[in-house]
DNA sequence: CACCGGTGGTGAATCGATTCAAGCCCGGGT
DNA sequence: ACCCGGGCTTGAATCGATTCACCACCGGTG
């Protein structure tokens, strides 16, 4: 017995040609009703299901879009994987989803299992800055959109959140507090979304009239609250120590955040805490986190959508367009000294 | 010029034969060097990538293992993703990843989707209690692990955490704590590991002298933050009203600790909280919370071991396993009367 | 009656990699 | 001189669905 039944099966089953069950499944109105429904019956008993592989080896690529993430274990991803699954799905895609580890060794690998899938195009927000890997891969012709990045060249589509413009208002609002010297707790230095962030809040410091020796920096080498927690313990060693702490996203604000709480450190009144990306989670933590909140839902669908045309367009006029979406600073506690 | 390369590209312009491509990229060691490395130089030169479908086609089933949770916006699940992802790739397999969203609908559609795409193997933690989604996909012979959950026939193997022990622990320690009336937050009652828990709790009720009288159910649609702040809001109207809450997982006590904290309600000198998954949120939450700890990666990691012994045999001498894990108490703040 | 258009169905070619029986070449044994 | 075996390569068959040129049939028309 055949282990799993194929169209050649059913077509025997059903006294038909194969030509005809693959009209009844692909273009049911151009097959007599009588007919059709016997070829379904058929189906049905034999527990037939179509072969993906064999119509993708035919089509010449598949219907599974890449989603390349930082990591997943920052909600933050979880919501731009969200958005870009609803979107994909709504076209009848269905969405593979991984983590650099914002490792370029590891970015280089699963871009490799994309081109042998033959993926319909990727989703990725980079984890090589020299955009060496995504050079590399642009040969394959398989589109792709950057996700929280702005373009370097023009090749491509992208969104992306105005991180400049989120640094500034994040540091601005430090500044009207009263605060004269933040420090900033951030990634390694190459990846965009870091730097950029960076600018912003030097340039809110510039406005102030303040000089860039005014920002502290604590780099680390994660972006998750274990990284937050050390950062944390270097923040509280340094001399002078800074009365504010701007973080690069959500999960070492947390982290920074319970290192001082255990070492009785007060927040806000001892240091104001500013985070970034606006979880779920920042406003329910130990003290409700101020942060910068990121459209990802958004941005995930808007990178599926673009991804999308780009992909369903067969004449080649496709144009390579570059969204920029605005963060919106959201204010609680972790920021605002109790009158 | 042809849209990409392909097997016999490489072998018209190395000279050779298509066959011997296939063995340079399959078994180098049975091809002569230099042939082997004129090949691996056109296969360079011309950017050649082989087809996944193609070979897919071929084997009959695909290198990606699927993985189904009800939601990854839960960050245990994310850790059981993580586990299942190592295994998988150690393996040289790729991971799929998808939300059930708890949806019993949409967990036979994503069933249908890794029908199609003959994955090698789910991983899935059941959204229908009533098994007729899996049911119905054991008929296509793709292997399965239950994940989080008991098998209930042994056509399959499972990995579970004994949820009936996590619920008595938990409560035990409220009652030992001087607590006589326990609110139970949970989902709608179809999910096992929710039933499990109650049992747990009411055992240890039991145990106690009490009866089931004393659980006061709470019982939710969803089991993220944002019902959690609803169960939050009834739990604050019930007449008499529970000195302590045991949430099904570590999100809804976020949700219900949101909403005790904006009512003024003191955590836990009013009200003690224990959660459940001890996911890294729980730690830095506003009063840290008191979980059930489950060994979420080691679940993944050893689902994704079972299921690869599964594909790999061979000779259906393949024996079915339950394995069964141990949760553990992690006390915290949530529900220790301070001193 | 010959011709025409349209409908419903056929079956062979095709996609790209794998696999395997068969062939070739060369050195060593008899 | 002949045969054997092993190393290396070939080329055709195969996987399953799609696609398309082609055919059979039927009612209507000139």
């Amino acid at each position: 017995m055949a282990r799993v039944a194929g169209i050649k099966d059913v077509a025997r089953q059903a006294g038909v040609s194969v030509g005809t069950v693959s009209n009844v499944i692909n273009r049911p109105e151009a097959v007599l009703p009588e007919t059709r429904a016997r070829v379904l019956a058929v189906i049905e008993e034999l527990g037939y299901v179509r072969s993906e592989s064999a119509r993708q080896l035919r089509a010449g690529r598949s219907r599974i879009m890449a989603l390349l993430v930082l990591d997943m274990g920052n909600p933050f991803f979880v919501d731009v994987a969200r958005g870009a699954e609803r979107a994909a799905r709504a076209a009848g895609l269905g969405v593979m989803v991984c983590n650099s580890g914002q490792s370029p060794a590891e970015e280089a690998e699963y871009l490799g299992l994309f081109a042998e899938q033959r993926v319909c195009g990727v989703l990725v927000t980079p984890a090589d800055a020299t955009g060496r890997n995504l050079e590399a891969f642009s040969r394959h012709h398989i589109p792709f959109v950057l996700v929280d990045r702005v373009p370097s060249s023009p090749g491509h589509c992208a969104v992306s959140v105005d991180d400049v413009r989120g640094g500034s208002l994040a540091v601005s609002h430090l500044l009207s507090a009263g605060h004269r010297s933040v420090a900033y707790v951030s990634g390694l230095g190459d990846l965009h979304q870091i730097r950029d962030r960076r600018e912003g809040a030097l340039s809110a410091l510039d406005r102030a009239g303040l000089g860039p020796e005014a920002l502290v920096e604590i780099p680390s080498d994660r972006l998750d609250v274990a990284a937050g927690r050390d950062a944390g313990a270097r923040l509280l060693g340094l001399v002078p120590r800074p009365t504010a702490v701007f973080c690069a996203n959500d999960l070492l604000a947390l982290g920074v955040l319970q290192s001082l709480y255990a070492a009785g450190v007060r927040v806000p009144q001892d240091i104001a805490i500013v985070g970034y990306d606006d979880i779920e989670f920042a406003a329910a933590a130990a003290v409700p986190l101020t942060s910068v909140r990121q459209p990802a839902v958004v941005m995930g669908r808007m990178a599926a959508e673009l991804l999308l045309q780009e992909a369903d367009d067969e004449d080649g006029t496709h144009e390579h367009r570059s969204v920029v979406l605005q963060p919106e600073l959201v204010v609680r506690a972790s920021s605002t000294t109790p009158h």
